[in-house]
DNA sequence: GCTATTCGTCATGGCACTAAACAAATTAGT
DNA sequence: ACTAATTTGTTTAGTGCCATGACGAATAGC
């Protein structure tokens, strides 16, 4: 009795052209400058094939010639593809609980106009938030529009839980958010919702990191976004990566969950502050922390070993589950990787032992704090390229 | 600067086909005796489509027609299609320490045909093991081929550590194999190794389990195989599932693998014999357990308990770290589930905080020792119900 | 200037599916 | 009992997409 696998979609000569569509394209997007010649090439269709596909990429200005260039060897010169910087955009958005940003980026995912303003959005209302957010988003999109970008949809990370399936926010505790289902566009545009974490990863992948990776990202909860095989990996209901609440110490002190000697009390927010003798630090705790750090506090120092330890052990546990080609410190945590790293290297090398474990696959990352902002207009930029044929002319 | 998605293959019409072909099976497998109407109305594809893919699986002895039957319903009576149970199979081979098996499954995921010898295992030639398995196994494809099935191809079971990339055999330390290169074919049909618990974890998979799980196995180590969307998570470099060395009690007792208090520490063979008071148990010390269980002895039923302690722990981590649909217990300690769970169940309960937790989402696998053998079969089948136009007329 | 080489396009053909018509086999109704 | 209605499976024509091969265009080397 053979089980229901996947979706048994059927195969169709126009998915086989949305699919062609999006090789080529890909194709384009991965290896810079190409001509048709060398598209075909690199693919495997013809170069017949490849012109007909250019055409309809043109045509939705997702693909631009630079015109035919001296190649210095033999033969016509090829008329070299880009990705146009002037077509289809993604827009991204952020709610976080001190402030409000918006970006759009454009298909090679850069970041072509952003904005940033401090907010209050501890317990403010939503519907007040969003508000001001859409403000904020005309402005950005409003320069975009001049650069001849055209956004053609719009993601918003949120600090908090969002189920994928229905869009919407489960509970984001920081800004007092519970079961708010959002408007369905803003500004004309499809508008979705996503976990900021899952989204810092998001970017990290899209922006070169390798297809399989643990992104660890500390911000309220400590959070872990599985990266497997180049995508997001959610589990069953959505709710994968939960780090903050792998049990650590199993007889440890009562978490906030409920259980004992979650990972949260040892590497959470709380946790290290009191660790630190900071606890009553508010605010950016986390600039804090590390301003202490860099001035030589050996309690703060201490703490955040501690914190790293901590977090190298949950770590380790993941390591030796998933096996990813790398784990990578994102989120508030990057900024204290300085004094986190040391520790949790040491905990990882010391339990992770059945196979081989390089030091440098902990990495810090480099997008910093702008990673799930990016991240959100990327999935816009990414579906393009995914599916090429959804861009009207 | 868009990272490499997956390989990007250009879409052709052969690749249509191959694809609607695996459709039109797949939908015949899982819905049962279907006509071709039936088909082309479950798939979305025409009749006229659906005739022409069958024709092509008829001729490959994929499916055959049960013959007109009256429907009640008004109109021409369909002609039903099954799956063939007399055209391509899968054989199964599997080297345990202590017996050597094999089997044949047809394409509905029956059993046709199976024998199973004791062996000495430990230790000995791999080519004296493996000789010994291709005889069981010429007997065992006999049968079948009298039954007028054809196998076509061969997977072994190996109670180690696999490369699924070069097919290698890194390490088995309970028969004593390292590095070892199998023969390519068997019988004249293309041989594979995979990791028996990975196996088991198909087996469960394919016979009717949830598409999201993780499946527990303990033989020699402890192992756990990660099902995430309806496929085997290997990992970054295939040595996902690693559950035994988990870290439980971070300062614990330090294990052979140089790490401390990993879970094989408190639920492994050694560590649960030395427990119950057992410490010199050899041969089959799961059945021994079982036995001295039910008969109540005290000191067994506590050691058991710890372990199913320490197993419901490492195993709350994996949850909340991967939000699995389901955990199976499979393999040896499938059997002394009734000692296990309770104790397993209320760590999960107790850890698994954040998310609805249904402790019912823990079961013992109905398979048992055959899961693994089962599964070497069934890769076989899956993969002409995946590709059928690999299978020649 | 001539040849070789490479690029992009055009024309032709093949393949796999859809659409529509048709023959076959059954039920329902008069 | 005969006709109408319905459903099945096949047949025929048509469409979309890619492969093949040929062609003009543009360049380097001689």
């Amino acid at each position: 009795m053979p089980s229901p696998s996947e979706e048994r979609r059927p195969a169709s000569q126009q998915g086989m052209r949305r699919q062609n569509l999006s090789v080529v394209l890909g194709t384009v997007a991965e290896y810079g400058p190409l001509s048709r010649a060398d598209v075909a090439a690199r693919t495997g269709l013809t170069r017949a094939a490849v012109s007909s596909l250019v055409v309809a990429l043109h045509r939705s200005a997702l693909v631009v010639e630079l015109g035919p260039a001296p190649s210095g060897r033999v033969g016509r010169p090829g008329n070299a593809l880009v990705l146009s910087t002037q077509g289809p955009a993604g827009l991204g958005l952020e709610v976080g609980v001190e402030h409000l940003a918006a970006c759009v980026v454009d298909l090679t995912g850069q970041i072509r106009a952003q904005a940033r303003v401090a907010a209050a959005n501890r317990g403010r209302p939503a519907a007040e938030a969003l508000a001001e957010l859409a403000v904020l988003a005309d402005g950005v999109v409003q320069q975009a529009v001049a650069l001849g970008l055209r956004p053609a949809g719009a993601v918003l990370a949120v600090p908090g839980l969002v189920d994928s399936a229905s869009g919407v926010v489960v509970r984001a505790a920081n800004l007092g958010w519970r079961d708010l289902r959002l408007p369905e566009s803003l500004l004309g545009l499809r508008l979705e919702a996503e976990n900021e974490a899952n989204l810092g990863a998001l970017a990290e992948l899209w922006k070169g990191g390798p297809g399989d990776f643990v992104h660890v990202s500390a911000e309220a909860g400590i959070g872990a976004a599985l990266v497997v095989g180049g995508r997001l990996f959610r589990g069953a209901r959505g709710f994968a990566g939960e780090l903050g609440h792998v049990p650590v110490h199993p007889e440890g002190p009562v978490c906030a969950c409920g259980a004992r000697g979650c990972l949260e009390q040892y590497a959470g927010e709380e946790a290290v502050l009191a660790a630190a003798g900071l606890p009553d630090a508010s605010g950016d705790w986390v600039a804090l922390l590390a301003k202490r750090a860099v001035e030589g506090a050996a309690p703060v120092r201490e703490a955040l070993d501690q914190a790293g330890s901590a977090l190298g052990t949950a770590l380790a546990g993941a390591v030796n589950l998933v096996d990813p080609e790398a784990v990578v410190l994102g989120g508030a945590y990057a900024e204290l990787g300085e004094w986190l790293l040391p520790s949790m290297r040491r905990e990882l090398a010391a339990r992770v032992t059945v196979r081989p474990w390089d030091t440098d696959a902990l990495s810090v990352s480099t997008l910093g704090r702008g990673g799930p902002l990016l991240g959100a207009a990327l999935v816009t930029v990414r579906r393009i390229l995914d599916d090429p044929s959804t861009v009207g002319a």
